[in-house]
DNA sequence: TAAACACATGAACATCTGTTCATGTGTTAT
DNA sequence: ATAACACATGAACAGATGTTCATGTGTTTA
């Protein structure tokens, strides 16, 4: 184990000066779950992601429909659809030449409408 | 009012295949909120910002503490917080040359939790 | 079979983002 | 007053990200 005394929680500058801390401080998030937590708000802070997501949770659309409603290109569409399948967030079923999404995680969608309603709020 | 009949949602190509769709389709996000959404989610998709609102959720700490616990340069520590203070996400209390700052916005906590249980469900 | 269609994908490019580095402001200690 | 400290901030640079463009795959129509 690592007892070298120049560890970094042991020289906390101000905590003579603050409120008294924990002893130990909760090392915050493991550097590789904020990555991942990181990644995942990542995926929502695109707002093209987040309108095919908004038009996904009202019905299954395919790839030229939602380019059309979205005034995006076919290929941008079909880009971003990659990265929400890749991340499990909407699933696809194939007719034809066509492929319709849909959303899969319907957590994600609860995220959004949270975030909405808090941006209502606050309006700054 | 608009009827121009190039209106991108009167030529959706895949209806007629496709599960019958509402008579128009909600017009997803207005692009601005989408935006504003995205920004929003985009301010939690930084590692070092989820770690610091993570200790700043148990409690308040100064810049250097910040750094130190988190391995990062004071610089960089104060560069993402003045992105969370322009959010007004976190809030600060300056006493003599430090400067303690604190969780402004539970909501943001939730959000943060919400996230934190779903990868641990999914756990991809 | 050939042409048109719907979608996927790799490369290139422009933009955005987070860090470092240098410097500035205000406070405390000598 | 001077030096050291705690923090803020602008510029610059590197890495990540989203779009376009060109092209490829598979399906339907003529």
């Amino acid at each position: 184990m690592n007892v070298d005394s120049s560890n970094q929680l042991d020289r906390l500058a101000c905590d003579a000066h603050s409120t008294p801390l924990q002893p130990a401080h909760p090392p915050a998030l493991s550097l590789e779950k904020a990555q991942r937590m990181a990644d995942f708000f990542g995926l929502l802070a695109d707002p093209n992601r987040l309108r095919i997501l908004s038009l996904l949770a009202t019905t299954e659309l395919c790839v030229g429909d939602l380019g059309i409603a979205l005034a995006m290109s076919d290929s941008a569409v079909s880009h971003q659809l990659k990265t929400l399948r890749a991340l499990k967030l909407v699933g696809y079923r194939k007719q034809g030449r066509h492929v319709f999404y849909q959303l899969l995680d319907r957590h994600v969608f609860d995220l959004y409408q949270t975030v909405s309603e808090h941006l209502d709020e606050v309006r700054e």
